[in-house]
DNA sequence: CCAAATCATACTATATCAGTATGGATTTTG
DNA sequence: CAAAATCCATACTGATATAGTATGATTTGG
């Protein structure tokens, strides 16, 4: 039940885009540096955000990449759907192919049901623009003491 | 962010041997017929219910397996913790040991908590006594067609 | 004693994870 | 124009987890 590096990553990394947002495109080398992650395992992650149109890249010298939209427009869930597939804690849940012969009377389904709207009622009710608002409230608030 | 196999056979054997529960013990062979699982790879997920003193064992010719206490003292959550290991969605959450230096300026941790408080609130108010209920209510409105 | 059962380990094949490594394509700049 | 900087694409790798099989020891009722 864990959530991989790649997910976790790509959150992280949205949230650098949207916070370090000034219309200039950002290179992978900065975020890396800030983020504290491999370079070359980013271009990778970043490169699937890329491909969705989450993130518009510019190539050559002085390129980089920039968030695609308002970050409001950006929930953690599309995120993590996106870099992880599926959040559904069990196969039969992801769609009718994989749907297992006992699924009329298996008890247990409905519980990981209720862990699926579980989930996604918290990765689908939390923006991009939500975390930065958190990070700025938390700056502001470390400045005070 | 799959739970594997292993924890969601062990909530079948539960719900299996409360089910059938009538103090006699229930063979291996009987269960994993009923489940459609395989006799082996049950015995190993069976073997950690016992040692954690979820069931009860009798070895040797009509020995088998019971559940040890009432349906309703045994969560969802209790047995997939046990089977699974932890349910958090990150690995900062298990314990001080594994918390990462970036905890404190860790944007995304919150929703990772607030994750994991979503999931521990579904799984840990699902007994196998609920389980068993529903099992019920559902073959009684079976009947009635 | 023997058949039926649990108990204990070791093994295996496949997949996923978390990256590295290598090199190509494109664009700015000296 | 050439070189440097950047994104882009793909292949490879070591470690771990998954989902079992396989083998055999131990216990017990008949």
């Amino acid at each position: 039940m864990r959530i991989s590096t790649k997910g976790r990553y790509a959150v992280r990394v949205m949230l650098d885009l949207a916070v370090n947002n000034t219309g200039e495109y950002i290179k992978v080398k900065d975020i890396a540096a800030r983020q504290e992650i491999s370079e070359k395992y980013l271009e990778q992650i970043i490169s699937v955000l890329n491909k969705a149109g989450y993130v518009k890249s510019v190539r050559g010298a002085q390129g980089g990449y920039r968030i695609a939209r308002d970050p409001a427009e950006y929930t953690v869930g599309m995120i993590l759907r996106l870099t992880e597939g599926s959040l559904n804690p069990v196969a039969c849940l992801d769609d009718d192919i994989n749907e297992c012969e006992r699924c009329d009377t298996c008890e247990t389904l409905e519980v990981w049901k209720e862990l699926a709207a579980a989930i996604d009622n918290v990765v689908d009710h939390v923006t991009v623009a939500d975390l930065v608002e958190r990070q700025q409230e938390r700056i502001a608030g470390s400045y005070s003491i």
